[in-house]
DNA sequence: CCTCGAGCTTAACAGTGTTAACTTTACTCA
DNA sequence: TGAGTAAAGTTAACACTGTTAAGCTCGAGG
């Protein structure tokens, strides 16, 4: 397969997969859809997409693209280590929830999926836990958190974002909990849950 | 459609629906594969269960039960109100991650197929949320944690746990942080994080 | 002019959920 | 007893899905 999307029709059928996804979810992305929308038969597809899977690899990894800027914009010079985390927080749950398509192939799509999905891309896709990471460090080094390791306490914020995006994006939390107000409560308690305490560290 | 699978024939549709999900999964439960099982066509299931949605409702409906019963048994008399909510949690995830046909269903399926799903079991479902609400709201009570609104606290813990629970799940969690770990320190967190800070109440 | 290969297509396979129409069996009622 | 009916299950079909194998078209190179 190619890796560079650049040639016409390859580039063609990326972007009228977007198209599709965007407007009307994963679920509508067949290969024949997209294929029909642009004037060829399905089949073409696989002249440059080994198979769904690829295809969808290669939206995975513009959505990573997309929350990585997303977090790295969230990520501004002058903050303290304490807000540098908190608008990330909030960069990542506003991600989730105005992009929810994005958010479903990249995060909640079946394991079989991911499975598949290649090591080099996951490293890739790492790059964004790592940057809630390296924000959990400074506020460590900053003395402003308890010591505790930086890539675990990353995983700990990151089930507790995708915890909520998932949820609220699915629609089942109860309607009489105010959206908003379960956010600002996340992103509240994940800060503080980070503060030093007086009973000292903490495993 | 029939309420109750007493039947003969409803009994077995849901018990091999409930054997090829539990053995092999989600993707592998269709209609034609259920009839096959039993021998009969794929369209004698239509008698009983208006399409698929109200099938696998009827399989969610089992995993609620599933889930209530074991949140029921780790909420023993006899312990304090702290230990409950730390019984339950691990509960919870335990459920989800040795269940985990059960919890994609219940949890993780695409949002299109909970709408259908009718309200009177929506409320049925949110008992096991009331279950860890009822906890906090004790916990309150006696003063250990801080006063908050239970049903909302009840969300954001749920929120923990299903983040935690599907991404170890779907495994998407880098595999150097030890799964042990992440859950320990997850129910950890989610107990500390009620309990009372000197700054005073908040928000 | 002929060959070759890139680029794309048609036809097909095996699978999916679902519907309409048909059969078969058994029971009720005049 | 015979007719009618309703229950229980069937077959055939439709419109989809991802995917593969084989074939077509057309322009460039020798």
């Amino acid at each position: 397969m190619l890796k560079d999307p650049e040639t016409g029709l390859q580039r063609l059928i990326l972007d009228t997969a977007r198209q599709l996804l965007t407007s009307v979810g994963y679920a509508q992305v067949s290969m024949r859809k997209i294929a029909n929308k642009i004037g060829y038969s399905a089949t073409s597809i696989y002249l440059y997409y080994g198979n769904k899977d690829e295809l969808v690899h290669a939206l995975i990894d513009e959505g990573v693209d997309l929350l990585y800027q997303d977090l790295y914009d969230a990520d501004q010079a002058g903050l303290s280590p304490e807000e540098r985390l908190e608008k990330m927080c909030r960069a990542y749950i506003r991600f989730g929830l105005e992009k929810p398509e994005y958010y479903e192939i990249m995060y909640i799509l079946h394991p079989e999926y991911i499975k598949r999905y290649p090591a080099e891309k996951f490293r890739k896709a790492r790059r964004n836990l790592e940057l809630i990471a390296s924000a959990i460090a400074a506020a460590i080094d900053a003395s402003q958190f308890e010591a505790m390791d930086s890539m675990l306490s990353a995983n700990l914020v990151w089930a507790q974002l995708h915890g909520v995006v998932t949820l609220l994006g699915s629609e089942r939390v109860d309607k009489r909990i105010p959206e908003q107000e379960l956010i600002e409560a996340t992103v509240h308690q994940i800060i503080r849950s980070f503060r030093i305490t007086p009973s000292g560290v903490e495993v």
